[in-house]
DNA sequence: TGACATTAGTCGCATAATGTGACTAATATG
DNA sequence: CATATTAGTCACATTATGCGACTAATGTCA
């Protein structure tokens, strides 16, 4: 029943995963500090301490504007983290991850960097930890959230929507299946744009419109079951 | 770019939302508190103080330990928790859900006691925050891990199985379409045992022994959007 | 005992959702 | 004009799902 604050109190921090599509992958915005004596170049996401007062997404906010020009588009909490070591020295890491479209993702000065999924710099034990369920948690999301939307600009072709979902997904999809659900949903609406990309037909610019709420009430599913 | 430590560091604790069926629905298990100059009878949810090189699982569990008899068969973490006050005075709370199984729901000493969801006693904001989204967290998991079968005894009768989704989802099912889907996951192996319940014919007892891993890859679920 | 209520468990059919290949359309290249 | 390339659609087979109706096994009570 030891309620009594204890000599050192645990303190935390809030960090954010910040990701964009890059090159048909996701890429991580990651903040370079210089650690020990020789000034070895780390990396690891980008943070920010609370003050009292502060709601967590208002300090996520905080965190990540001072390393992206766009604002994210969609962003939430992952979750605690608090094995390993952090570079602000917090015992525990509340993670949001924070999606920016693509196109948007320059950055602010030499501090920061996008790095691909699949060509990371050395990272801590809760920095691998967090970027992983970070991805997991947009995952997870994917058919409860419009992310993939959120990924991409306000309008877009069918094709870059199927490629983003395929990107998300990390598995192909049949293109008549994928508009047959989409048509059926009614979530997005034609403008009359068009975009020719060079070769092959030009192909129609859609919007995010989600306006018809058939929620569907159906049975269980236990094929998902882990 | 404040990145020094204030005056007062945030710091948080470990709080577990424990819950088990209970007449046909959820009951959470609340600590009673005494408040104030009149001792004001209050309810929270068992929390507890992170100890430096302690896991977070591990504080959720030894603060459950102290007020269930039964070890919960599953638990998760929901998020973190900012808003409003708590009665040990953390800027944060880290929620932790936990279900315990049918019929062990015995509580140890006056100071802990199972509440029906919608029974409860005043709440402050972050604990019916907490509360709220340790049920929609155990809800969203539904189809992803086995929490039906977490909150069931070792073995048990498919209608019990399908009330327990019931329960969960908040609606009914059809009883053909509930079989045959967990049929066809192959999920649950039949005992050679069988319960009378008085009236009607007996049902047979079966143990959760999930085995077959066909995975569906199925298209994108459209219709379940926000 | 036998009609009835009650709960368990199954079957079969109609409909809806999904997987898939093949088709047409519109553009650029040579 | 033939060919390559990407967009967009169609039709059909297969699978999944909703749902009513059926059989089975027990207890209750006249």
């Amino acid at each position: 029943m030891s309620r009594e604050p204890r000599s050192r109190r645990q303190h935390y921090t809030i960090d954010v995963v910040a990701l964009t599509p890059r090159d048909a992958e996701l890429a991580v915005l990651l903040e370079r500090r210089s650690e020990g004596r020789d000034k070895t170049v780390r990396w690891n996401v980008p943070w920010a301490a609370s003050k009292p007062g502060e709601s967590l997404a208002d300090v996520a906010q905080r965190a990540i504007r001072r390393g992206t020009g766009a604002t994210p588009t969609w962003s939430t909490q992952v979750g605690a983290f608090s094995d390993g070591t952090h570079p602000g020295g917090s015992d525990l890491s509340i993670v949001y991850v924070a999606l920016v479209p693509m196109g948007e993702d320059e950055v602010q000065g030499d501090e920061f960097q996008w790095f691909l999924l699949s060509d990371l710099p050395a990272l801590t034990d809760r920095q691998s930890q967090m970027l992983q369920e970070s991805v997991n948690a947009v995952r997870d999301r994917l058919d409860l959230y419009p992310v993939a939307f959120k990924l991409l600009p306000a309008t877009f072709t069918l094709s870059e929507l199927q490629h983003m979902y395929e990107l998300l997904l990390g598995r192909r999809l049949h293109k008549a299946s994928f508009r047959r659900a989409l048509s059926a949903a009614s979530l997005v609406e034609p403008t009359d744009e068009w975009r020719s990309e060079g070769r092959g037909r030009p192909a129609q610019l859609f919007r995010f419109g989600s306006r018809k709420r058939r929620r569907g009430k159906r049975g269980v599913r236990f094929d998902l079951l882990g």
